[in-house]
DNA sequence: CGATCTTATTTCATCTAATGAAATTGTCAA
DNA sequence: TTGACAATTTCATTAGATGAAATAAGATCG
């Protein structure tokens, strides 16, 4: 029954240049034809077409006053049921909860999608002070507990070619630039059994993460609490990260670990 | 500069039945090629050649052990981007916090998509006895306080076009499923100023909501408070309806209305 | 108020690339 | 082992996608 496809030129034209134009869209709120040809790198007569039909479809919407277009609304809803029925979402959210209620920072699961993490769902602290960050959103490997959890669980060379793919950019003067130090922190959260993002990706943040492996044991998921670095001392970093660790492992074990 | 597209043949058959495939993966959260197509009404071969061009982008996935197909996460990516820039969003935020601070009680925000009432954003009540909506789910037009707002906002017409749609499907004692008590319900929603649902979509839940119009006066958004009615009497009722009222009529100022 | 410019939309001849019936292959269950 | 079932691949056919060029609608400027 089960059999899966081996040969990769079996892929329809039409849809890979349907995801480059959303690809395009997905760059700025709202865009001209133009620009979204151009990104999209498809002739300005198809790129329409394409926009046209994705309307039809209010995947794509424009602008009524100007024109431009932008994601439409079915993606929202076709994302959301993306996730409804995913058991990580409904396994982690309570041990999510937990760990909110245990220390009152904000907690992230994050996973691994196109060669980035994404932010798949964020419990916000009640207080004002928080990172505001979205489900959805997109955090750098290098820069981030979620990212480094997930690379100093991975196999070194799965995480080498991933760091590869770019320059490490830096976001904070913190912000680990160089490959050096970055491996030297990977192995210390290998030891530790968590990261630390001690203000690397915006400053006066402090996070900690750990990995959560899949049934295979592949390190997929990474779970975070990340707070105001004036109500993350060292010391409760430490009680945080311990916490965060056992979570994420709790969380595996359900997946089947 | 700005020229809307007429022709309605100006459409690519390859997204229109993509959008079949995506729409039918809506219907459940894995399917096998078979379901699909059925669903869809394409041939299995153009089935399956579509799933297997939308894996490549992240935008279908399937379960490695079944082979069974899904939503992938790329749509959840681009999901979260298409409200993330929505002046509605941003606007509303505010008063919805302001209400959930107020009230206590769930705070929610929908619009119209694809025909249906769609959930855009969830503030949740800190009480274990929440309704647990999410962003992204579909309400029904005639049973809940979002929906009826918005019909009671709209021209009558329109209202009644979107009514004929379908029965009036009954999912507790208490929903209207007879037409005319439902007119005269949004009858008495239009001089109050807000619609109330009284356990006729979720026994025990109370909700009231309030339509928010847009820039060109048109009733596209609704706000609402939904609470269990315990903490819900009918005088306190009145009280959250008349401050939902104020928050719509607020954030429809905000719009330009 | 008209001319000009910019950008979106439409047309249409060409031929790429999508289709689906049938054959094949892999898995599961008996 | 052997069917039975479902997924995958092949391939001849032609539907339907493409893009260059023409056109149209606003916007801007003099």
């Amino acid at each position: 029954m089960v059999r899966r496809a081996e040969q990769s030129n079996y892929s329809l034209e039409s849809i890979d240049r349907m995801a480059l134009v959303l690809k395009a869209l997905e760059q700025a709120p709202e865009q001209t034809l133009e620009q979204i040809a151009r990104l999209s790198g498809l002739n300005e007569s198809t790129a329409l077409r394409y926009l046209l039909s994705l309307s039809k479809h209010e995947m794509v919407e424009r602008n009524e006053a100007s024109g431009r277009f932008r994601l439409g609304l079915s993606l929202f809803r076709l994302g959301s049921r993306s996730i409804e029925y995913r058991d990580i979402v409904t396994l982690s959210l309570p041990v999510m909860e937990r760990l909110l209620a245990q220390f009152g920072e904000s907690v992230n699961l994050a996973t691994r999608q196109q060669g980035q993490v994404m932010l798949l769902r964020v419990l916000e602290s009640a207080t004002p002070t928080r990172k505001g960050a979205k489900a959805g959103e997109t955090d750098a490997w290098h820069a981030t507990s979620l990212g480094k959890a997930l690379l100093a669980a991975m196999p070194g060379a799965e995480a080498t070619s991933i760091l590869k793919g770019g320059p490490l950019a830096a976001y904070t003067p913190t912000t680990l630039t160089r490959y050096d130090d970055l491996l030297r922190d990977l192995e210390r959260a290998q030891t530790r059994g968590y990261a630390i993002d001690d203000e690397e990706s915006v400053e006066g943040l402090r996070c900690v993460g750990a990995a959560i492996r899949d049934h295979a044991g592949v390190p997929r998921y990474a779970l975070s609490v990340s707070g105001p670095k004036s109500r993350m001392p060292y010391q409760r970093t430490e009680e945080i990260g311990t916490a965060v660790m056992k979570g994420a492992a709790e969380v595996s074990r359900a997946l089947g670990a």
